[in-house]
DNA sequence: TCGATA
DNA sequence: AACGGCTTATCGA
């Protein structure tokens, strides 16, 4: 045994390990900085849960060596609000619960993955800090160093009705994250004309591997290649990257290995996918499989290491939760290059020419690069991503590894697996939830083929108004799923005296004697967050970055545990729970403008959870404020002010300017991403002519301020002054090529793409296909509006400007504008006919 | 012109 | 592989 007495172990993961057929754990040894693999020492057993007695299925006929033992146990069921004596079979290895399951029918928690049960069972939290107790073979939780941080006094007292989870949960905020060695890892590998190399056929050699590591080393593996030049040292590699050159792939791999065995966590981009299974094939192929520390597993598309603990950064920044709630949607693509300059502002290192061809320094510089990015991919701004990974996984209670492999469904369900573990509730089956609760929506939803109804939008005042304040409450849906007591076993409860508790709109009622467990869970996140991190986030202190990455985290995690409920997909999906939700959110909102307008105050408009309020006085927002808290049992604050707000007809389209000037812009069509730079540019400049007004007079002046510009815009496009990349109009391709229905312009673009390449293929390769196609789905694909038959070419296609269709660009100078216009009240078609003014446009 | 698709 | 609501452009019948 690797463990020492009294010494203190962060867990990382847990694993099933196949040669103990039970639970592997990987931990962080704090003493001596290394990763270390030991197997359950708790004796944990695999096992599923029946309701029939234990004679009945005894009595069924269970081949040799499935059932180990049977015995019973009392659970309580929550959806019958009852004690049940549950029958366990218990089975000798985590393989033989689906043979049981398959022989007894109707099972329960045998569809959860063993080494996930592990961690519900034996409570053992992934991320925190334990001691090793070899008297009883206990992990000890330990209270060690934390980040200095704990739950002040007065916000432990406003938490009092949590006082299980507060204690349950507390150690998951404050712990430290320990300091562990990292390093990132790149490879990259020779190839030849036109073809990629792929993981599953790894037939060219790895010509060179970079690792950058947390103490700022940089070491690259080249492999000698007598037919490519040396090429010169880029001016700006880092000049400590150590070098170390092979004359064999054999050489080259064996270092390779030995510098990954010495770290605790190996981080990559796309290493799941392509390096490591990469890595370890050609491992084979040389027959030096034996010293690959690298694990495959071809099912789960994942590479684990024995010792270390993988971390792909291209699984985490592709979560839609990360991308959006964490990181506030910065990249628009999930590519390596788009990533680290949208989060570093540093790219990938360019290239003129295949990697199979560069001079091995220009190698060296792109391969290195890579590592780097990578590398501070996890580590930026103090290690919010890491330490982001930590917490999220201790709260959610799922191995680091997992976590950053998975979406945020399974973050959810882990955390209510665990709950209802810990809790002593039976977890339902999916049929059970349908049956009790039914599949139809009390609600109709309004856009067709969505499943219940939504939030309220409310139509804008069109106008320029100024002065207006804008309240919203705080996490509406999970504040209203703990506030009116929400859960799959609350909704629609037994109690004959709950049934007055009804949801408004809807004919559903809610429990009221008994506190639902969704709505506790979330509610006390939701607390936390609010009441303790939210305050501390905004105070100027030492830890303020800290508290921001936590209430980020959890930002993360209780927007999406409503949205599960509504998921069909989801083993706690409950349709009258996510129903409920939305419909006491439509409540909320309603009455609230019910409130103000008899309070006099004008509301110009307000979406979901936020209202515009027109000039309201300090004491009218108090009494709305205070009233929401006290009637509608739901927290409202004040947002935001406007100097002015500028709203069109259209719902969620408008653009408000802050008192210092700043403009903030909803919606509209020039911040798109599909909008042609020219546009986008255009936009720009004309807020920033509208953020400088300061009231209704100085708008005349902007007014024509902007006019000049639309003109002068209009005159570029007929004179064909723009670039064709001014002009490109760039639409993702969302499927593969062969998938689409529908020639749609950027389908046609990316088709005119794919047969322009297959063509030069096959000239330079005396007729023959390409096997690979160079259209992926996900792709952006960049386009110009011209006169040609497909009416589109494609960027890359592009060589004559007078193709370009210019009618189709000056319409699409209208209908942008006009959004604006709309509500400013200037006329487009008096535009297109006025003189251009040069000198005022320049001015400006 | 209108529903479907993106 | 969390939800629904809203807007715009284009296709194809």
């Amino acid at each position: 045994m690797q463990l020492k007495a009294g010494e203190d172990y962060f867990v990382l993961s847990t694993v099933y390990d196949a040669n103990t057929n039970g639970a592997g754990i990987k931990l962080y040894d704090v003493t001596n900085k290394k990763v270390i693999y030991i197997t359950d020492t708790y004796g944990h057993e695999p096992y599923c849960y029946s309701r029939e007695s234990p004679q009945k299925i005894e009595a069924l006929k269970f081949p040799d060596g499935t059932v180990k033992r049977i015995d019973t146990l009392l659970k309580s069921d929550l959806l019958n609000a009852e004690e049940i004596n549950l029958t366990r079979i218990v089975t000798p290895t985590p393989s033989e619960v689906p043979k049981v399951r398959d022989i007894v029918g109707e099972t329960w928690e045998s569809r959860i993955k063993y080494h996930q049960n592990w961690i519900y069972d034996v409570q053992i939290v992934p991320g925190r800090r334990y001691w090793w107790d070899p008297k009883q073979e206990r992990f000890i939780p330990s209270r060690s160093e934390s980040f200095g941080l704990d739950f002040p006094k007065a916000v432990i007292d406003q938490l009092s009705q949590y006082a299980g989870l507060l204690d349950e949960f507390r150690d998951d905020f404050t712990q430290e994250i320990p300091d562990m060695p990292i390093v990132a890892c790149d490879i990259e590998t020779d190839s030849t004309e036109g073809q990629f190399p792929q993981a599953s056929d790894p037939k060219f050699q790895i010509i060179c591997i970079c690792f950058a590591d947390n103490e700022d080393n940089e070491i690259a593996l080249v492999l000698d290649r007598k037919d490519i030049e040396k090429g010169t040292k880029p001016e700006d590699i880092s000049p400590d990257i150590k070098i170390e050159r092979f004359e064999t792939e054999e050489a080259l791999l064996r270092r390779c290995f030995e510098i990954l065995k010495k770290y605790s966590i190996i981080t990559s981009f796309n290493g799941d996918n392509f390096d490591f299974p990469y890595l370890h094939e050609r491992a084979k192929q040389l027959k030096i499989g034996s010293l690959s520390p690298i694990k495959w597993n071809r099912r789960n598309k994942t590479c684990d290491f024995e010792q270390g603990l993988h971390l792909d950064l291209y699984r985490f920044y592709h979560n839609v939760a990360i991308r959006s709630y964490a990181f506030g949607n910065k990249y628009q693509e999930e590519n390596l290059d788009t990533i680290a300059k949208a989060m570093l502002g540093i790219g990938k290192v360019s290239l003129d020419k295949e990697i199979f061809r560069l001079p091995e320094w220009d190698l060296i510089y792109y391969c290195s690069r890579d590592a780097k990015i990578t590398l501070d991919l996890l580590l930026f701004e103090n290690r919010t991503p890491l330490v982001l990974m930590f917490i999220l996984a201790r709260i959610s209670r799922i191995p680091i590894d997992d976590l950053v492999r998975t979406s945020v469904s399974n973050w959810v369900r882990s955390l209510f697996y665990y709950e209802h573990r810990r809790r002593g509730h039976l977890i339902p089956n999916p049929e059970d939830i349908q049956l009790s609760k039914g599949t139809q929506a009390s609600s109709a939803a309004i856009i067709k083929g969505k499943k219940y109804k939504g939030a309220t939008v409310i139509d804008p005042i069109p106008g320029v108004h100024f002065n207006v304040a804008v309240l919203d409450f705080a996490s509406l849906y999970p504040s209203i799923i703990s506030t009116f007591n929400l859960s799959y076993e609350t909704i629609l409860c037994s109690h004959a005296v709950c049934r007055d508790n009804v949801v408004p709109q809807t004919k559903y009622w809610v429990c009221r004697k008994n506190r639902g467990i969704m709505a506790d869970i979330i509610g006390f996140i939701k607390d936390v967050r609010v009441q303790w991190l939210k305050p501390e986030s905004k105070k100027d202190t030492m830890n303020k970055e800290f508290y921001r990455i936590l209430e980020r985290s959890l930002k993360v995690l209780i927007n999406a545990s409503y949205g599960v409920f509504g998921s069909d997909r989801f083993p706690l999906y409950c349709l009258p729970v996510a129903d409920s939700t939305t419909a006491y959110g439509r409540d909320a909102i309603e009455r609230t403008i019910q409130k103000a307008q008899n309070l006099d105050i004008k509301v110009l408009y307000g979406d979901t959870d936020s209202i515009f309020l027109y000039q309201p006085s300090k004491d009218q927002i108090d009494e709305i404020i205070q009233w929401s808290q006290r009637d509608l049992g739901v927290g409202l604050e004040m947002e935001k002010v406007y100097r002015y707000v500028v709203l069109s007809e259209r719902k969620k389209n408008y653009f408000g300017v802050y008192p210092d000037s700043s403009v903030d812009v909803k919606g509209l069509m020039g911040k798109k991403r599909n909008t042609p730079l020219f546009l986008q540019e255009a936009f720009k400049q004309v807020l920033r002519i509208l953020s400088h007004v300061n009231s209704n007079e100085e708008f005349e002046q902007a007014k024509k301020d902007v006019k000049d510009l639309v003109r002068y815009i209009y005159k570029k496009l007929e004179k064909r002054t723009y670039t064709k990349e001014d002009l490109a109009i760039t639409i993702q391709l969302t499927q593969p090529l062969s998938r689409y229905k529908v020639r749609a312009p950027h389908v046609k673009a990316a088709q005119q793409l794919e047969k322009s390449y297959q063509e030069q293929y096959k000239a330079k390769h005396s007729g023959k296909k390409p096997t690979t196609s160079i259209i992926k789905a996900g792709q952006l694909i960049r386009f110009i509006k011209t006169r040609s038959t497909d009416r589109v070419t494609a960027l890359e296609l592009m060589t004559d400007n007078s193709q370009i269709d210019v009618k189709a660009y000056t319409s699409m100078v209208d209908s942008i504008f006009e959004q604006l216009f709309g509500a400013l009240d200037i006329d487009v078609v008096e535009l297109a006919t006025g003189q251009v003014n040069l000198m005022e446009f320049f001015g400006s």
